[in-house]
RNA sequence: GCGGCCGUGGUGAAGUGGUUAACACAACGGUUUGUGGCAUCGUCAUUCGAGGGUUCGAUUCCCUUCGGCCGCCCCA
């Protein structure tokens, strides 16, 4: 039989690797909680054409990485490739602008996909996690979303980074800016590499960043954003960095930086990972402001701010910077039968352990002692619960201390003697 | 979507056109019939990502395919 294997850029998460998620998701979770933002679980798949409005039409994201499919009615869905625009959908659909509580600050923890060749912290099926404050336009809004990320960071003990920051002003400098720049390179077309040939119409912003044009003559003298900066949006982004600055967050204005999707407004940033074995794929988070995007949805004239971070790309840093963050005991106990005689005496007792809250298990397959010792070590168990024929007999049992190689033998009447001994060495 | 490197047991890996596929770690068993971490001995790939071809014979050569990594690209 031909042998199926998983998909191409998905993964098979096993036990060594879903405790390490168990313990960065506890992370965000509670980062997420301490800053007031609450969970919202949108849907795996949307109508294309929320993608296609929300996302934009000529990003890279909805021209060629979608996973788009036809259900048996025709209608044309996709996989979600990013968290935003389903929020905003939802946020929307319920009408949230009209909570009692505003802004709306929400959160969203689960997995997007895109069409992408795989590597190194890029996988077609990842997992994001996202925040959005939605209905206010606020400097101290935009730093709390930076400092949300940031946080979280912190936690996983992720220290080698850099913060990017840049703003493309409202929509009506963004607009006056995009024109200066068609204006400008439409002159010099031909110099421009293909892709930015193509970009010229469709997204100008981008050609500021491209690697391939990067150093080109025509690149340095190309408008600025700045000049095109309302006075009203120049004093935003002043005011956003002057929180930065206060609150001693390091940061890097990055003029070039632009982002690929079509929604954003005012402050944008990037949080990049400067570890060398992280890969090619360095960016932990990344978001922005977005004025238009609800009004485009068919929302009220509101502003909104988040961020996505790619959770696989937190983990492979923070395995790197903070390896022993996953270090973790989950057993504190070991049931040894000596004799497959015992086997139901010691079950009953592991039972029981349990329902005292003790997390242990015990050996079925009758190995030898020195099996079971090794089992303890490899694992890191520091009591063992050694019963055999002598001791079912007398209705008693011996807890080892591994770490102190104490024993002690004790009537199964006092089983709760062993939560206390653990306890007094947790 | 384009270019490059690679794919051998649970893991890390050596290797060659021909019936022994090294070595190390881990695992399991014995030395030690009910007490570990050391030591010592032993056991552990009918098989070299998958499919096809060349050949008397292929893990080793060729083609295809799948997958991983790196760069481009893109982004989280």
């Amino acid at each position: 039989m031909e042998k199926i294997s998983k998909v191409r850029g998905t993964e098979d998460l096993l036990f060594e690797d879903t405790r390490k998620w168990h313990i960065i998701e506890k992370i965000i979770l509670d980062v997420a909680t301490k800053y007031n933002f609450q969970e919202l679980r949108t849907p795996i798949f949307e109508h294309t054409q929320l993608f296609v409005k929300g996302v934009g039409e000529t990003t890279d994201v909805v021209t060629k990485e979608m996973y788009t499919f036809d259900d048996k009615k025709g209608r044309s869905l996709t996989l979600r490739p990013e968290g935003t625009t389903g929020a905003i959908r939802a946020y929307i659909e319920h009408k949230m602008f009209g909570y009692d509580n505003q802004p709306v600050k929400l959160y969203y923890l689960g997995p997007m996909f895109r069409y992408e060749r795989p590597q190194k912290g890029r996988q077609r099926q990842f997992n994001q996690f996202g925040i959005e404050t939605l209905g206010i336009k606020s400097a101290q809004v935009d730093a709390e979303v930076i400092l949300t990320g940031l946080e979280v960071c912190q936690k996983l003990g992720l220290k080698n980074l850099k913060v990017l920051i840049n703003t493309l002003g409202d929509n009506e400098s963004r607009e006056n800016y995009r024109n200066a720049l068609i204006e400008y390179f439409k002159q010099y077309e031909s110099q421009l590499c293909s892709d930015c040939q193509k970009r010229l119409y469709k997204n100008p912003l981008r050609i500021l960043d491209c690697k391939v044009d990067h150093d080109k003559e025509i690149m340095k003298k190309a408008p600025l954003l700045k000049d095109y900066l309302s006075a009203e949006a120049d004093a935003y982004f002043n005011n956003v960095l002057d929180i930065l600055i206060n609150l001693e967050v390091e940061y890097e204005i990055d003029n070039r930086l632009v982002r690929g999707l079509d929604y954003y407004t005012d402050t944008i940033f990037e949080v990049v990972s400067l570890n060398k074995e992280s890969g090619a794929q360095s960016t932990l988070f990344g978001g922005g402001r977005y004025d238009g995007l609800i009004a485009s949805l068919g929302g009220p004239e509101v502003s909104g701010i988040g961020f996505g971070m790619g959770v696989e790309r937190m983990l492979i840093s923070a395995e790197i910077e903070n390896p022993s963050l996953f270090d973790e005991n989950y057993l504190d106990l070991f049931v040894m039968p000596l004799d497959s005689a015992v086997q139901n005496y010691s079950f009953k007792i592991l039972e029981q352990l349990r329902k005292m809250d003790i997390g242990c298990d015990m050996e079925y397959f009758n190995k030898s002692l020195k099996a079971m010792f090794k089992y303890c070590e490899r694992n890191k168990i520091r009591y063992a619960l050694l019963v055999g024929e002598q001791e079912q007999a007398n209705n008693t049992f011996i807890l080892k201390d591994l770490v102190n190689n104490t024993q002690e033998e004790l009537s199964i009447e006092l089983l709760s003697t062993v939560k206390e001994r653990i306890e007094n060495n947790a």
